[in-house]
RNA sequence: GGGCGAGUGGCGGAACCGGUAUACGCGGCGGACUUAAAAUCCGCUGGCCAUAACAGGCCUUGUGGGUUCGAGUCCCACCUCGCCCACCA
């Protein structure tokens, strides 16, 4: 008998799948489609974690589920391999990106295979590869055709490591992504934007069709953090300059007892009275000097300083002071605010400390705080007595018809900065004229190609590696032949990885970026899989598909690139640290395949190990477990092939015990793929083998068993796919067990012949009574009164209510 | 401060609609096989009380209350932990 070797399996059938492409794609009008895919990898020099291992299971085992059911699926992978890691590492070693690159690919490819992931390998893309790039650059020029790419002199977060703008969406606590203990800085730069602003309301609106997880939903609708309200203009006293503030409060301006303007506000020079200037130059140049990480610590004490200057507030005419003070941001709003002290929990602190007078405005409702709640209006003239709600909207009408007010939305979000001033990445296909200015390099010449340099170091002046390549950057100007240079910065990485979905669903086409009739055949996509990436990737691609909705490239009703997306959870070392090879505590999953325990019962451990979603720690003893089990599996297989092989196949019955068993297995595995429950149905196959076993100990193999073992190895197959198909040829069977489709079950088998239920007394269970499966309501009732334990409980008492549950229990209610 | 989520055995977790809490696995204990070990197989494994044993009783899903015949699940309050956002006016 042969024992299970999966060293023996596994690499003879990637062979074989691959030898004969069944797992490619091809669109087909007559078949339903599934496209599932991961978020693809950045190829890091060190290699395949158990991270990956977990999405990568994850989205084989939907692909394959599926592709079992006879839908037509899609999935693939690609290489997101533009970006810091293999420049810092050219830097540090001289070795291009290039072949550094190239080399993490194959290796991360090499890796990828030995587990056996049923891609599409002829749909591979990566993005640095020129022909990959020519199209994002592409997508690029119909932006900047279309306005939504622009340049823009503004005041940007700097890396100083990585010398570097950073995106908004980079910086975290004012901290790079990268390098989490370098306060980013703010440089005043010109830089490429993307106008996603265009965007916010449409990608607000869009959440909420989604079907994703509620926290990632919450999360872009944080970002994009729509605020209504209105601009209210306050004249300064003796002065014809007036102050624009924005408030989402303008029912609270009867409150309003003074201006706050931030320190960069371009108006605080001309509203600096002469006695004040010495002290808000001293002022402005403090906080200029405090970093942006301390700024924006909630904690610290209010600071500020008089401008010197009144202005009237336009509700009471009265006369407020304004000055000057670091907790307004001039990032956001109109860089003014009005101060209201009593409604507003920051305005209190800094009327506290300065001794500015407190108006309340209205009562809020009972148990509320003072601070942004709702309330009854007081203390504001006409409006007394109205809810402040109301107000709102009153006070802005009025105020617009005076011309001192207008309604206004902010937004939190920013519009996407894209440039880098870094070497690899895709480069920005414009020329910049001294004639003619930012002119689009010619469609026609695409791709602007990286072009090989030896120093890869930023200059740290703003400029990238690029800048140094003087011929490349010498060109003539597209538009009048004059002598002009290229744009030297490179496109955000994430610019590559917002379309690159698409490219999946086309990938060798070199007239279009994509054939729109094979992008809205698989689009959108209906599984994505990841664990990062909840704002910025997600959202950037919602805002591009937009865009390529509005210019007819993929059909409207497709412009959600992500019809569901399953967020896995992260797995961290055995001592709940994150794995780093500093702490030496990295489980290498390869070196787990090779020891023995192969890849099938890697990826089976890795469903088991939790719910997807769950962050978890890694059990090195866990493996074994499911490696145990699939030895199991194989025995079974085999102990059967010996007897079958003496006897015969033998025939099929009904109502036994073990089409019970199979048709129970199989109803719960199906169920639990359908709703992503991994653990659980993996679980429900260790019951339904160890029934199996249960079974053929009593001597029940018989009839039914031919079937319960080809279908042990079709439930087994989305999950552990080597052993399953090694079994299925055993077996037998023609074909390959991936395409041979999923079992049935019979919903008549699963009824037990035999009911047992519980009987409760008064809510607890006393006693638990076995009837024939064809019992009603009137026999368990009987049964339940009747039963010897029962009785003696009751002790001559009766029920005063009994209620049955139909295969569960039957409780009785005594009163005492 | 705001938002989201989670607290169940020694551990990961199950219980999907309110219906016999602790499925499945890890670990542990005992046994079979073996010269021995590994591997494999079989049995036991929430706590306390009780018993020669069988039976039996009580407690238990972070804490306290509530609704219900019945609550891990629903409601209220609180505690703890995790993540995200955060002087956003």
């Amino acid at each position: 008998m042969r024992r299970y070797n999966p060293a023996d399996i596994e690499p003879k059938w990637q062979r074989q799948w691959d030898d004969a492409k069944i797992y490619q794609a091809t669109e087909d009008a007559d078949r339903p489609k599934t496209y599932v895919t991961a978020m693809f990898p950045y190829p890091s020099g060190s290699g395949l974690h158990v991270g990956h291992v977990r999405n990568y299971s994850i989205t084989d085992t939907i692909a394959r589920f599926h592709r079992q059911r006879g839908q037509n699926v899609l999935t693939t992978i690609g290489w997101d391999a533009f970006g810091l890691p293999a420049e810092n590492y050219a830097i540090k070693t001289g070795v291009p990106p290039q072949q550094s690159t190239a080399r993490n690919i194959a290796s991360f490819k090499t890796q990828l295979q030995r587990l056996g992931m049923s891609y599409d390998w002829s749909r591979e893309i990566t993005t640095t590869d020129p022909k990959y790039y020519r199209w994002t650059q592409w997508i690029f020029l119909q932006l900047f055709k279309h306005g939504l790419a622009y340049q823009k002199e503004s005041l940007q977060w700097w890396c100083p490591v990585c010398k570097t703008v950073l995106a908004n969406e980079q910086v975290i606590n004012g901290r790079c992504w990268r390098h989490e203990d370098t306060p980013a800085e703010k440089k005043w730069l010109k830089q490429w934007f993307f106008r996603i602003t265009k965007y916010a309301d449409q990608l607000l609106d869009g959440i909420g069709d989604l079907e994703w997880p509620a926290k990632i939903k919450a999360m872009q609708r944080n970002w994009i953090g729509k605020s209504k309200g209105a601009e209210i203009d306050f004249t300064v006293a003796d002065s014809s300059e007036t102050i624009q503030v924005f408030t989402t409060r303008p029912d609270t301006l009867y409150g309003a007892t003074f201006m706050v303007l931030a320190p960069e506000h371009p108006q605080v020079p001309r509203l600096t009275a002469a006695a004040n200037k010495a002290e808000v130059a001293s002022y402005i140049k403090a906080a200029q000097s405090k970093s942006d990480v301390e700024r924006m610590e909630t904690e610290r004490e209010k600071t500020g300083t008089p401008l010197g200057s009144y202005a009237i507030n336009p509700a009471t005419g009265q006369k407020i002071p304004v000055w000057t003070a670091d907790y307004v941001l001039m990032d956001y709003g109109t860089g003014a605010i009005m101060g209201v002290p009593a409604h507003d929990e920051r305005d209190n602190q800094f009327a506290t400390k300065f001794g500015l007078p407190i108006a309340r405005v209205y009562d809020p409702v009972k148990g509320d705080s003072p601070y942004g709640g709702e309330g009854k209006v007081k203390n504001s003239g006409e409006y007394n007595g109205m809810a402040t709600h109301q107000m709102r909207e009153r006070i802005v009408a009025d105020l617009s018809a005076r011309g001192v007010a207008r309604e206004k939305t902010n937004y939190r979000m920013r519009d996407w900065l894209i440039s880098r001033q870094r070497y690899w990445g895709a480069p920005i296909p414009i020329i910049h004229c001294p004639k003619d200015g930012a002119v689009p390099v010619p469609e026609a010449d695409l791709p602007v190609t990286l072009p090989e340099i030896s120093d890869y170091l930023p200059d740290g002046s703003g400029t990238s590696a690029l800048g140094r390549a003087k011929g490349w950057v010498s060109v003539t100007c597209p538009s009048c032949g004059g002598p002009a240079k290229r744009e030297t910065d490179t496109m955000d990485g994430y610019a590559c990885s917002s379309w690159y979905y698409l490219r999946y669903t086309d990938p060798h086409n070199n007239r279009l970026a994509w054939d729109p009739a094979k992008a809205n055949y698989w689009m959108p996509i209906d599984y994505y899989c990841g664990g990062d990436h909840a704002v910025s990737h997600l959202l950037y691609s919602r805002f591009w598909m937009r865009f390529f909705a509005d210019q007819g490239w993929i059909e409207r009703t497709r412009q959600e690139p992500v019809h569901r997306l399953v967020f896995n959870g992260y797995i961290y070392a055995h001592d709940g640290q994150k794995m780093s090879k500093s702490k030496g505590n990295v489980v290498d999953p390869l070196e787990l395949v090779e020891q023995g325990y192969g890849a099938d019962a890697l990826r089976l451990y890795e469903l088991f190990i939790a719910p997807y979603e769950l962050d978890v720690a890694w059990d090195p003893g866990g493996i074994a477990g499911t490696y145990r089990f699939l030895n199991r599996v194989w025995m079974l297989a085999q102990e059967y092939l010996s007897v079958k092989n003496k006897n015969g196949p033998a025939a099929k019955s009904g109502a036994d015990p073990v089409s019970r068993a199979r048709s129970k297995a199989v109803k719960k595995v199906t169920d639990d793929l359908e709703r992503l429950s991994f653990n659980t149905a993996v679980a429900a196959l260790m019951e339904y083998v160890n029934e199996l076993y249960r079974l053929k100990a009593s001597g029940m193999d018989g009839q039914a068993w031919p079937e319960a073992v080809k279908d042990l190895a079709r439930l087994v197959a989305p999950f552990a796919p080597h052993i399953a198909e090694e079994l299925w040829q055993q077996l037998g069977y023609e074909g390959s067990v991936h395409v041979a489709g999923w079992p049935a079950w019979d919903e008549n088998l699963l009824a037990a012949n035999t009911l047992v239920l519980a009987v409760q007394l008064n809510g607890r269970v006393r006693a638990e009574i076995t009837l024939p499966a064809t019992a009603g309501e009137a026999d368990a009732k009987t049964a339940a009164l009747n039963n010897a334990k029962i009785k003696r409980l009751l002790g001559g008492k009766q029920p005063a209510r009994i209620i049955y549950v139909p295969g569960r229990l039957v409780s009785l209610v005594v009163k005492d």
